[in-house]
DNA sequence: GTCTATACGTGGATAGAC
DNA sequence: GTCTATCCACGTATAGAC
């Protein structure tokens, strides 16, 4: 598509290909601040500084706005994870470092994926549910590797699982850059806390 | 107040003393059901049995609502907690054990407590954050007390504090009655991941 | 592609009868 | 203490002009 570079507009109004990003960048920002059922289309608009009926050139509906929105961020979290092979407790680290950095940098994204999912159609939801199940495998085939080699002590490879991940998102309530501690000390220090957890020597 | 055990109605659709405890019941159900927002005044009368003007009679307004139910549940988690004296790994093993207990029977509660804080109004914001910040003291003392007398290998008390908290609240998100694993069990399994967790020998 | 205008439902909250 | 009726603002989404 099309991008108009020179900020010549093209027709009264229009943004050529560039109102479809901003609207989801709105939504995002929307949605992560007040909560999707109290954003309403008048409001992102306002935000795009279009009118509402514009929106509909764009998504079918709010759901889809929703929708599309956690799926991307699902998606790019399984896309960007680390590679599986090698030695699990150097799997476990840059698993543990790249959970922290990746959620640090989406704040918003993150928010909504954890507090939007009843919001979601039971179809759109059944796909979310299936991403971060898939994401969490992930997790649970290094822990598991690691019990069976005998290099961590982990007697339900479920249950760390779901405690090392509520343990690093957690970082995102309180972490904000420029704060007490750098995001390189953050993740030291749940290195740190993962890896005993775990039962690293 | 009187409370009217024959079920003789004083009045046309009376329930004497008891409608108030079940408009809060009702709006507990439902906003950790579909959220704040996404909940009318006129569903939380229809689930109580009565119209919605009739709410108004228990509850200024909805916001009142929402900070009442929020209120109430973390004067309850603090008034419950463990009294804080003695050896740092009998007190923080008594702090897991009762926070994944107390969260666990109170699931509704949880998730509007942590869910719903955007929709406070600033001034029921900062009172709520201020009973949760006290109840994140109480295991910054006991881990500070553990690291001080060289039972704990914690760098950072308040990092800790926060690892551990949202290590055990992310039980609520997976666990129910019946499942795979015993309410003890889970019990037992991150109390040996926190006992990990900070070094304790 | 965006606008204005609007259809149509639902929201919180209140008034006054019983 | 609850009801019915209502006020008025705001919600999503669509139609049709430009």
């Amino acid at each position: 598509m099309f991008i108009n570079l020179t900020g010549m507009a093209r027709t009264t109004g229009s943004h050529a290909g560039i109102t479809g990003p901003r609207v989801r960048h709105a939504a995002l920002r929307l949605f992560a601040q007040r909560g999707f059922a109290a954003v309403s289309m008048r409001l992102i608009a306002a935000e795009v500084g279009v009118q509402a009926g514009a929106l509909y050139n764009y998504t079918p509906d709010k759901q889809s706005l929703l929708f599309d929105l956690m799926r991307g961020h699902m998606e790019e979290l399984l896309a960007q994870r680390p590679d599986a092979d090698g030695d699990p407790v150097k799997r476990l680290k840059q698993f543990v470092e790249f959970h922290i950095r990746f959620h640090a940098d989406r704040p918003d994204e993150v928010f909504i994926a954890y507090m939007e999912l009843r919001n979601l159609s039971p179809e759109n939801f059944a796909q979310i549910e299936a991403l971060r199940r898939k994401y969490e495998d992930g997790l649970e085939a290094i822990l598991r590797d690691g019990a069976a080699q005998g290099v961590f002590a982990v007697s339900d490879s479920k249950i760390a699982t779901l405690a090392v991940i509520a343990m690093l998102t957690g970082v995102n309530t309180w972490f904000r850059e420029g704060g007490r501690l750098s995001l390189d000390e953050v993740v030291a220090q749940y290195w740190d806390m993962v890896r005993k957890a775990v039962g690293v020597a």
